[in-house]
DNA sequence: GAGTTTGAAACT
DNA sequence: CAGTTTCAAACTC
């Protein structure tokens, strides 16, 4: 498997929403070709050839603004980018070598609050930002595997591994994650979209609006690689939308190669940017939709990618707060999915790309056909590429000791593996149980289509999970953050995300080792596709919880495989149901916020929910700080996270103390020790001084009979009164008829509040009577129903004599 | 509710 | 690894 770096994510665009306003910006080029709008349909268009084109020239506008900030740069040898969105990131990416593209966000006003620097390295790009939008993720798409690489550094062996695989390794940095550049290709694939692109090539004038405030964040995105770079002419237009506090960027991207001036290349992204003022609360409507991505080569027909998704309402219903599966997101996250080439050599294909944003969350589903093989990709479509029953999905994860849980997806149905034969790459799909069966409806031979993802909102305590569910031949989305982000496939800097591989790589299986409590790991059974996906253990528990949503299946999981398969470890020797059901305690944290295991709900692996604590960082909101904190701490202790209450050696039912307590002062009969407060006894690992917490201890013996007694009491009055109010109910269900038939005085008269108190009062005592000559728990409740029985009888008593009374004075 | 005690966690 | 400090819960008043 391949290790997605923690930056992925922050690499891919924010959110990729349909636009109908993308503006098509034509390029000058040298061979007066000039690119051309990409129809929404499926019209052929010229390919793209792989000559280098004379310039090339990306522009990312907005509509509202675009004009007045674009600043567009082009030099014949070098590429030139620049972005000017609104009057907040003016942005201008320049290449300045042949053989590698340098981007250079700048800020066109002094104001800008964003730069960016790209260089791409050994064709590897690596982008640096600084400002709000800085990357540092580089990564590498490598297709020699099957495989999508993405790592945080990309070494030079992948990355060579991925140029001798026909890839052109993209390096990218990233901070902030506003920029995504990323190559996915196949040599002698005309496809797509590469951005930067190596020198020898005209310059390259993006132009990027952006209405957006500084949350804006612009993300490039490459698909299709090789290993010579392409030509990029892409034109981006950038639309700002509400939807619901989300803004929608348009981000379209034309390529053209000098050769063929009638092989315009368009790629048309539209984002969706999470307003980072969102609250965890905030509903967010993940949105995306249409994007287009055009490309062709001379003597090979023009191949149009479009990825285009309808909004999905469905997830917009989702409110309060929202969890995607993957927490570990920042706000505006994407995600890219898949990428494949199919080997057909369908004159033209029409891929649906799915591309799914929840929780601000985007998701970037890119197929790419062979080269020669002119290509459609449209997305809400059902698609006719090979799945097989693959998942992936990764949630993110600090270093490799993040927070993990892998969805089980135990039927193929859960999870399929899109592969295109001849794809270097795997797609993984993640489709739900019900509609799994559903192959989806191919519009044609060489049509494959993506239908429109659902939402799964799991709700556990306060925090919701939202969960896209794609029908079977979709791709399954999931981001667990509430509005801020998630990913289902993807990295951020901080947090890892992997994304595991289609088929079984042993080498990159993921170390479960360090997995917090909560972590749970599931293969997918069946065709030795394994699948994992990795999330937060609440947001497990969360989705276990859901009723819309069966994530994991018992049936096909091997537990020979040492995976677990429980949401939630055991905390501090209590069961998962113990531990679920039973409501957390709130967190009184005011220094350490929240992100030290000073902190309960912190190191219970959970997130505070309707807690006291100050400056509170365990939460969704500060996933990254938190993701760190899970890492420092995990590197302190590997078992940081694991429950402290174990079992016993040698199979004693006993639990202990996984390290043993170490109290100095309170005989380890006070709750200040741990062992005492898990109401186990200290052992021989302990520390403790003066224990009085042993088997024999009088003192322990009194304190638990005391604690004991006192639990009783409880118990016994709960149990008094229900009985109580059990008896006086029927009684009065009885006696009403025959009063009513007499027409006498109701018996339950009498059952007044003062009665009822003081039957409650008298089984109160006998309660007391009984705790105090420490009675069995048997013999308590027997006193009491004595109690009962005397005080029905009494009421009765009065009640007839009552109705004899009312009775004579009628008569 | 404020203050104290306590021991785990964190730090040196 | 040991000593010290920090921290938040447990406890007391």
């Amino acid at each position: 498997m391949d290790v997605v770096s923690p930056e992925l994510n922050s690499l891919l665009p924010d959110e990729i929403m349909d636009t109908e306003a993308i503006e098509d910006i034509p390029h000058p080029q040298p061979g007066g070709s000039a690119v051309q709008p990409e129809p929404s349909d499926d019209t052929p268009v010229p390919m793209e050839t792989d000559t280098p084109m004379a310039s090339e020239h990306l522009s990312l506008c907005s509509n509202a603004t675009s004009a007045e900030h674009t600043k567009a740069l082009a030099t014949t040898t070098n590429a030139t980018l620049s972005i000017s969105s609104g009057s907040q990131l003016p942005i201008s990416i320049s290449s300045s070598s042949s053989s590698s593209s340098l981007l250079t966000f700048k800020p066109a006003m002094a104001t800008s609050v964003a730069s960016t620097k790209t260089t791409d390295s050994l064709t590897g790009t690596s982008i640096s930002t600084s400002g709000l939008q800085r990357l540092t993720a580089p990564f590498t798409i490598s297709a020699a595997n099957h495989q999508i690489i993405l790592n945080k550094v990309a070494s030079a062996q992948a990355t060579e591994a991925a140029r001798s695989a026909g890839n052109s390794p993209q390096v990218i940095k990233q901070e902030g994650q506003k920029l995504l550049v990323t190559t996915i290709g196949k040599s002698g694939q005309p496809i797509v979209l590469q951005l930067p692109h190596t020198g020898g090539k005209p310059g390259i004038s993006q132009t990027l609006g952006d209405n957006k405030s500084q949350a804006t964040q612009f993300k490039v995105v490459t698909i299709g690689g090789r290993s010579e770079l392409k030509p990029l002419m892409g034109s981006v237009g950038n639309q700002l939308t509400t939807l619901q506090a989300q803004q929608l960027k348009t981000v379209q991207i034309a390529t053209k190669t000098a050769v063929s001036s009638a092989a315009p290349i368009k790629f048309i992204i539209t984002k969706t940017v999470n307003s980072k003022g969102l609250s965890p609360q905030t509903s967010v409507s993940p949105v995306i939709t249409g994007r287009v991505l055009t490309q062709s080569s001379p003597g090979i027909p023009s191949r149009t990618i479009t990825l285009s998704e309808p909004l999905n309402s469905n997830m917009q219903s989702i409110s309060g707060k929202k969890i995607a599966i993957s927490p570990l997101k920042t706000p505006s996250k994407v995600t890219v999915v898949s990428v494949a080439s199919p080997t057909s050599n369908a004159s033209q294909k029409s891929i649906a790309l799915p591309v799914n944003v929840a929780l601000g969350q985007q998701i970037l589903t890119v197929q790419q056909s062979t080269s020669g093989s002119p290509v459609k990709l449209t997305t809400g479509q059902t698609t006719t590429q090979n799945i097989k029953s693959v998942q992936s999905v990764t949630l993110g994860g600090v270093g490799g000791s993040q927070f993990k849980a892998i969805i089980p997806l135990t039927t193929q149905s859960n999870v399929q593996q899109i592969q295109v034969p001849g794809s270097r790459f795997h797609y993984v799909r993640l489709v739900t149980t019900t509609t799994a069966s559903s192959s989806g409806h191919p519009s044609g031979p060489s049509t494959s289509s993506m239908q429109t993802a659902k939402p799964m909102v799991v709700s556990a305590g306060a925090v919701r999970m939202s969960v896209p569910i794609i029908p079977a031949q979709t791709v399954k989305q999931m981001a667990p953050k509430p509005l801020t982000s998630s990913t289902v496939v993807t990295t951020t800097q901080t947090q890892q995300r992997l994304i595991m591989p289609a088929t079984p790589l042993p080498q990159i299986q993921p170390n479960f080792t360090n997995l917090p409590p909560g972590t749970v790991l599931a293969p997918a059974p069946g065709g030795g596709n394994v699948g994992y996906a990795v999330v937060p253990a609440q947001y497990v528990t969360q989705l276990q919880q859901t009723p819309f949503v069966t994530l994991a299946s018992s049936s096909g999981f091997p537990a020979s495989t040492g995976v677990q398969t429980q949401a939630r470890l055991p905390l501090n020797g209590l069961s998962t149901a113990e531990t679920t059901s039973r409501p957390r305690k709130p967190c009184n944290c005011t220094k350490s916020q929240c992100l030290k295991l000073y902190c309960d709900c912190f190191a219970n692996g959970e997130f505070c929910n309707n807690c006291n604590c100050n400056n509170c960082f365990n939460n969704l909101e500060h996933e990254t700080e938190r993701l760190k904190a899970i890492k420092t701490c995990l590197d302190r202790n590997p078992e940081a996270f694991k429950p402290k209450i174990g079992k016993g050696k040698e199979g004693e039912s006993d639990r202990r103390h996984s390290k043993g307590c170490n109290c100095k002062r309170s005989g380890c009969l006070k709750n200040y020790c741990e062992c005492y407060e898990a109401k186990i006894m200290c052992s021989s690992i302990c520390k403790c001084i003066g224990c009085k917490n042993f088997e024999e201890s009088p003192e322990r013996k009194t304190l638990m009979h005391l604690a004991d007694a006192a639990e009783v009491r409880v118990l016994q009055q709960t149990a008094a009164k229900t009985k109580l109010s059990s008896q006086i109910s029927d009684l009065l269900m009885r006696t009403t008829p025959v009063i009513s038939s007499g027409g006498g005085k109701l018996p339950y008269t009498f059952v007044t509040k003062e009665v009822l108190e003081a039957t409650c009062e008298c089984l109160l005592e006998q309660a007391k009577k009984a705790e105090q000559t420490h009675q069995p728990q048997v013999e308590a409740e027997r006193m009491i129903l004595e109690e009962f029985g005397h005080c029905l009888m009494r009421i009765i008593s009065s009640a007839g004599k009552a109705k004899a009374d009312c009775a004579s004075i009628n008569c």
